[in-house]
DNA sequence: TGTACATCAGTGAACGCGCGTTCACTGATGTAC
DNA sequence: TGTACATCAGTGAACGCGCGTTCACTGATGTAC
């Protein structure tokens, strides 16, 4: 979330406002935005579709704000990534990434693929982006391994951005896929199956390369 | 394309029902598929809206042959890898499925994301997928990497799935970022900007590793 | 303290518009005899 | 060959529905005096 949860509950009009991005958000998700309609929005909030236009100009606005104010941030927690360089090890917090990546992503999914479904939305929402575009989770990535390379526990030939691309593409291919399949994945459309062996696995897998070093 | 491309031009209504389709397909990537309605694809097609339901049952039914006859299929490219192994080398055959699979995802992109703002068209799609879904991708991948295994190009200890993941996700993450940043992208969205410089990069990143072989 | 007024979150009912769909119909082509 | 009929891709106009939005209004809360 963008702005911090209120220490205090919310009260009176400020609480509705809360209700209704919660709904939309939710509606989103699950149904999908076609779906999402101002008598849907409203009924899951708990009050009349008149209401929505006392807290927002227009449906359009009420989706602006649910991708401002309720899409989760990513980007933020990777950017504490680059202070730990040197603590702990390289591979553990790679795949502490791919553990909060995959679930951000599949969560996140759905609206950002409804925003396909109209540019005019996308435009509006990527404008108002500063340091939270979706670019920022590959480059702060980037950067932790810049880190831990001065610091030697990355290999000096390593390219930081097209690794981190590698990792982050990883997850967001897996979220793709494990929400396409929702519960009728077929047979080794997700491989490995847990979430655990998949992190672990995928870290192994960037760290280690897959041919021999010439010398080996 | 599913179905080949008819040798002769197509005639009469056959000719119609393939302009439908492409009209459609040429409106959901371009305005979205919320402004993809009966009224614009009739337009685009040169036909009247009621001439549409001549050849589809439904909206939903163009949608879906939309979807079925008209999505681009990397899977059946990317099939024919594992009989390659063996011959030209395993880093020029991955920058080859790189070269293909990020304008072949930035082409699906808005397509099957707007999968995802009616979930009853994404279910309808599912269930009509063969051997052409997502998964296939890098499952196929993953049979190459383990045919130049068996040929010891590849490293024996390289998980085949975890790195046919790492390149494919990475295409898929490359994709969604020129779309989403359209020709706004701010400085170091893209990063490296040119094509062919995140193919090269992006494959030598994987096959090296990040980090430095215990016995180096 | 009581009274008069202002503010504003919220409502039920109605509005007009654009959507997907259907209707009765046309005109071209094919076919039987 | 001509005539009668069947088929079917295609049309313009209309339909009803559900959408986003607006309307006049209410009732609670705050404030001035």
């Amino acid at each position: 979330m963008n702005e911090p949860a209120a220490a205090e509950p919310l009260t009176g009009a400020a609480r509705t406002r809360a209700r209704v991005l919660d709904a939309a958000a939710h509606l989103i998700a699950t149904v999908g935005l076609t779906r999402t309609t101002t008598k849907e929005i409203a009924r899951a909030a708990g009050c009349s579709e008149a209401a929505l236009y006392k807290h927002f100009r227009d449906k359009e606005e009420i989706f602006v704000r649910v991708l401002r104010e309720r899409a989760p941030r990513l980007a933020d927690a990777v950017a504490e990534l680059p202070g730990r360089a040197g603590h702990g090890s390289v591979e553990e917090h790679l795949a502490a990434v791919v553990r909060v990546a995959v679930p951000f992503y599949r969560q996140s999914f759905p609206m950002a693929g409804s925003l396909f479904a109209s540019p005019e939305l996308l435009a509006a929402h990527r404008r108002k982006l500063g340091d939270a575009g979706p670019h920022h989770v590959s480059s702060h990535l980037a950067d932790y391994l810049r880190a831990e390379q001065r610091l030697g526990r990355v290999s000096a030939g390593t390219d930081p951005d097209a690794a981190a691309m590698l990792l982050i593409g990883a997850c967001f291919h897996r979220a793709f896929l494990e929400l396409f399949y929702a519960d009728e994945a077929p047979d080794g459309a997700l491989r490995p199956v847990s979430a655990e062996e998949f992190a672990t696995a995928t870290v192994r897998a960037l760290l280690d390369g897959i041919v021999d070093p010439p010398g080996a």
